[in-house]
RNA sequence: GGCCCGAUGGCGGAAUUGGCAGACGCGACGGACUUAAAAUCCGUUGAUCCUCAUAAGAUCGUGCGGGUUCGACCCCCGCUCGGGCCA
């Protein structure tokens, strides 16, 4: 019989599907080995979309599932789970334009795409398969919810804490409220029992139960605050930052989005900066990735410096990471939304700066902060005091400073950083120059800008007067480090300190005269967790009539959605309009909750979509368990690896595979929760993935009619070079499979024509798994003839014969299959299938040469080799080969290093680092012999002749190479 | 503007530690089988040159320009182009 996928692998589906074969089994579970190793390897998982997967999809799914196969096959428990992300916006438009429960929608996709997974053969213990919607395992995501509002984070221990061990401490004296109402650690400022009470501190006792309750609620890990968010009435939600285009409208729709304060849910990932920075050298990531959290935490080590406010008792304080400049500052800017404009703002300016005000609020932070842009500001008629050398300063606002960042205040020094400069310029502000640079620098810069440059001996000294002359007109500020220069007062000076040398000691100086202080910054935000929708899981909180907020009682989760038959968010036109979450419609009876006498509203907003997907990878590791979002067995089971070194890895998946567009939130998110819940004892490792991957895309050719318009590519024909579409000529391009450019190529129809197998051949064939590759349906007939080649192999056609013997193969054979068997198994281990493939290809094309039937040892060996990658063709001709059992736990092979070792070896000789000829020596010939050997070749003597010989390289088993002249 | 990644035949890609550039596949071309076609099997396939032609040989060749080295796709410096992230 001829080689038919589509008779056999629905065959092989069906058999492993009812055996089990890939249940992976937990501690307790009957037959579970202690000794045997255990390996998590997992994949994100994907939003259950309407229209299904397309075959850039599974790319990273094939991977898993060879990584998997392969891992069973060297002895380990593999886990291997899949799900679905399956709240957000798509299921709710749905909901909302046809009117069908966006639960019903979910389900059926679900359904599709499970249908889908378990058509390419994908080895998921599929038992524990969940979804971010399922009542059961949103209960949970609420009660990780309740462990965040419960905790509090220490400063001082630098972990998460549990709120009643913060009222404690404030009750024993052990904490304060500072003057500016934030928490201070007596512990912390070493003044415990010392020097009194800190100055300004407030005890606990000192105040009202509200002011109490009020103080307790902000410190919580989760907590309500008023923030400045991106409003769109239209949608009738907030927005995060990365769904705000450029001009300040919404991606999805393009209407305008408003930046206005809102209470919201807010989550303190801010009091983890440190953490989740220094922790990402504990796992194995790919660089680029790290260095995108780096960047997106963004540390940034300065200074806080206070500048009084002339005439005023109000002080300025900003945070600047060159207090080294100090002495540069020539005017101040404030963001336009803080709270000291109105206060310094003299009466001849209030107009003008409430006038800029408003503009500002229109504009997105993105085009705020954009380089580049004319900078514009309106000068507050007050001036700040330089603490260093007295000189009164005019402080301005300006939009290119955000209240977000730092103090939302700056001290401009525009000598010494760009944004400053292109300010001074437009403003004509004086520039003075406080650090020196290096004279390459300024001799490029003098070049650069047309600048009349002396060429004598003399001309560095005069480039260097040029620049203390006027910086201004060497065209670019000077952000570098370099030497101080017009940097003293009375008490100190830094000039001739290089940079570092500088910042040093005016920080120290600022700290002992109490004018400012080290301090380390954070671009990172607080998490804004609240949104108007309502598909995503309900908060579990309730609101008292008091204004106080509880938490729902952890015996009464999960919060279930109530049913309601309008699911719209409201839509307004006004910018000032309330937001009302689509839950607030919701009737009495779910929005009203009465206990203990006390009548009590439930939260009304939802939980944004990266909640679900923060834990997802712990509830597979128990997914039915009722009392705890996993049993402690299992999480440290599954999750705790031991190093060869001794002691744990810091990551508890063996192996995360995903796209790079995760490689900032999704991820971050998820160690975030991840440390809490490590801090509070729920989990045993400080970071959830400790080895991280990033499959490429697949990209398709899409093509486009005189329009401009894209045509369906599966009908584009290709003559001589040129593409038809129906007759008339179409321009190639590519890009990302999808709707969008009519390229997409489903793996259904794949699998119909060709057998997954096939399709899982060609995938993992067409380049490396970390690259974008573009997907050619023509060249699936490659991998589809070598699959064909290997059943003939061992499968007669006409006659069905099994062509297998139990005769040793030739000497030749044998070593080609050992050195195979050791080129799969260095290319398994290092994810390199393509190459992998092709040493199997090889094999194969060396095996049809022969005539005669296959030994045993050879067609087991190359159905096992075979296995990971085309399990269905591999499960067939194993069974045929005599095997009752699947061979998803067979061993993998090893091979023979005795069959590895060659006698002769066969050298290429260069003379001069040009090949010339090539002589064939004993492999264990010594350096001395080859020499010999090479120089007594034909070709590479008639090269020699005439020359000496003046040195003799030989790399052993790789060549020579002789240097004559 | 900053950071990161990449560039190898007609195409996808290989070269694992600085050591024979182009494995393997697609496409193309030629041959065998066939009444014919498909399928299958065998062979050729980086460019240029030398040669009547073959055998053989020479020169060039991993985006561009330099450098280090006996030897560079690989390391260093400077660019160009493409992709990604941030601004």
């Amino acid at each position: 019989m001829q080689y038919k996928p589509q008779t056999i692998e629905p065959q092989w589906q069906a058999y492993w599907d009812q055996n089990k074969t890939f249940k992976a089994l937990n501690p307790g579970d009957e037959g579970f080995n202690p000794d045997q190793p255990k390996y998590y390897v997992l994949d994100m998982f994907p939003y259950p979309s309407g229209v299904g997967l397309h075959v850039g999809h599974p790319l990273g799914y094939i991977a898993t599932d060879i990584v998997s196969r392969y891992k069973r096959m060297q002895g380990f428990n593999v886990l291997h789970p899949m799900g679905f992300d399956a709240f957000g916006l798509p299921a709710e438009q749905f909901a909302v334009e046809h009117g069908v429960h966006p639960r019903i929608t979910t389900e059926q996709n679900i359904a599709n795409m499970v249908r889908q997974l378990k058509q390419l053969g994908l080895s998921y213990d599929w038992d524990r398969c969940v979804s971010t919607t399922d009542v059961d395992y949103y209960k949970w995501t609420q009660w990780i919810f309740l462990q965040l509002f419960n905790s509090w984070f220490d400063p001082t221990q630098q972990k998460a804490r549990p709120i009643g061990e913060l009222i404690a401490m404030l009750e024993n004296e052990e904490a304060y409220v500072d003057a500016s109402g934030d928490l201070k650690l007596a512990e912390a400022q070493g003044l415990a029992g010392l020097e009194g009470d800190p100055v300004g501190a407030i005890k606990w006792h000192e105040l009202d139960a509200a002011q109490q309750r009020e103080f307790i609620d902000f410190n919580r890990l989760a907590f309500l605050e008023e923030v400045p968010v991106n409003w769109c009435p239209a949608l009738g939600t907030v927005l995060a930052n990365e769904e705000v285009t450029n001009e300040g409208k919404s991606e999805r729709g393009n209407h305008p989005v408003f930046k206005r304060p809102l209470k919201q849910w807010m989550l303190r990932i801010t009091s983890y900066a440190e953490r989740l920075a220094d922790d990402l050298e504990g796992v194995d990531w790919p660089e680029p990735i790290k260095i995108m959290q780096r960047n997106w935490i963004g540390r940034s080590e300065g200074a806080l410096v206070d500048f009084e406010i002339a005439g005023s008792d109000e002080s300025l304080r900003v945070f600047t990471t060159r207090p080294d400049t100090l002495f540069g500052a020539t005017y101040m800017v404030l963001a336009p939304e803080h709270p000291l404009v109105d206060v310094i703002s003299t009466v001849d300016h209030k107009a003008a700066v409430a006038e800029y005000q408003t503009a500002a609020e229109g504009r997105s932070d993105m085009d705020r902060m954009a380089e580049g842009k004319e900078k514009t500001g309106v000068f507050t008629g007050a001036y700040a005091i330089n603490p260093v050398n007295g000189k009164k300063t005019p402080i301005w606002i300006a939009d290119y400073v955000m209240m977000g960042y730092g103090t939302g205040a700056i001290m401009a020094v525009p000598a010494h950083d760009a944004r400053d400069f292109a300010f001074a310029n437009t403003f004509n502000l004086p520039i003075i120059p406080v650090v020196l640079p290096d004279i390459d620098w300024l001799d490029e810069q003098a070049k650069a800008s047309g600048l009349n440059v002396d060429e004598s001996a003399e001309g560095s000294e005069s480039l260097v007067e040029k620049y203390l002359q006027n910086p201004g007109i060497f065209g670019d500020c000077f952000h570098g480090k370099g030497t101080a220069i017009n940097s003293g007062n009375d008490e100190i000076t830094l000039d001739e300190k290089p940079t570092d040398e500088a910042k040093q000691l005016i920080t120290q100086w600022l700290a002992d005269k109490g004018l400012g202080q080290p301090k380390v910054q954070y671009k990172l935000r607080d998490w804004l967790f609240s949104r108007q929708r309502y598909w995503g899981e309900p908060f579990p909180i309730l609101h008292g009539e008091d204004g106080s907020i509880h938490a729902v009682p952890e015996g009464d989760l999960p919060v279930e959605h109530p049913h309601m038959e309008d699911f719209k968010p409201t839509a307004s036109n006004d910018p000032n309009a309330a937001p009302q979450p689509p839950l607030g419609r919701a009737g009495e009876d779910w929005l009203k909750v009465a206990m203990d006498g006390q009548t009590y509203t439930r939260e009304t907003n939802s939980m944004p979509q990266w909640a679900g997907s923060c834990w997802y990878f712990l509830r597979f590791l128990d997914p039915k368990n009722t009392e705890a979002f996993a049993s402690s067995e299992a999480e440290q089971y599954w999750m705790k690896s031991k190093k060869k070194s001794g002691g744990y890895h810091n990551g508890g998946v063996d192996l995360y595979v995903g796209g790079a567009e995760h490689a900032v939130l999704h991820l971050l998110y998820a160690r975030f929760w991840h440390k809490v819940l490590f801090d509070l004892g729920y989990v045993s490792t400080p970071e959830p993935f400790g080895k991280l991957f990033n499959q490429g895309y697949i990209q398709a050719y899409a093509y486009t009619d005189e329009r401009g318009i894209y045509v369906e590519a599966s009908k584009v024909e290709e003559k001589q070079g040129k593409f038809f579409y129906e007759g008339k000529e179409v321009k190639r391009e590519f890009g990302k499979m999808g709707k969008s450019l009519k390229n997409a190529v489903t793996p259904d129809e794949i699998c119909e024509e060709y057998g997954c197998d096939t399709m899982r051949v060609y995938e993992m064939y067409m380049g490396p798994l970390d690259q974008s590759k573009i997907w050619n349906t023509r060249d699936i007939a490659g991998p589809f003839r070598f699959l064909q080649r290997v059943w003939r192999n061992y499968v007669d056609e006409y006659t069905n014969e099994f062509l297998v013997t139990d005769e040793q193969a030739p000497e030749a054979i044998r070593k080609l299959l050992h050195k195979t068997i050791k080129r799969v198994t260095d290319d398994m281990e290092r994810m390199s299938y393509n190459t992998a493939i092709a040493a199997l290809i090889e094999l194969n094309n060396e095996l049809v040469k022969q005539s005669g039937k296959l030994s045993r040892e050879v067609a087991e060996s190359f159905v096992l080799l075979l296995s990971p990658i085309a399990p269905h063709m591999a499960e067939e001709l194993w069974q045929r080969l005599g095997h009752e059992e699947s061979l998803a736990r067979a061993a993998w092979p090893k091979y023979d290093e005795a069959l590895l070792v060659e006698n002769e070896i066969e050298l290429p000789v260069q003379v001069n680092g040009k090949v010339r000829g090539k002589v064939t020596v004993p492999a264990d010939a010594d350096d001395d012999t080859m020499g010999e050997l090479a120089q007594a070749e034909e070709k590479v003597a008639a090269f020699l002749e005439g020359k000496t010989v003046r040195k003799v390289i030989v790399i052993k088993g790789r060549m020579v190479n002789i240097v004559a002249n």
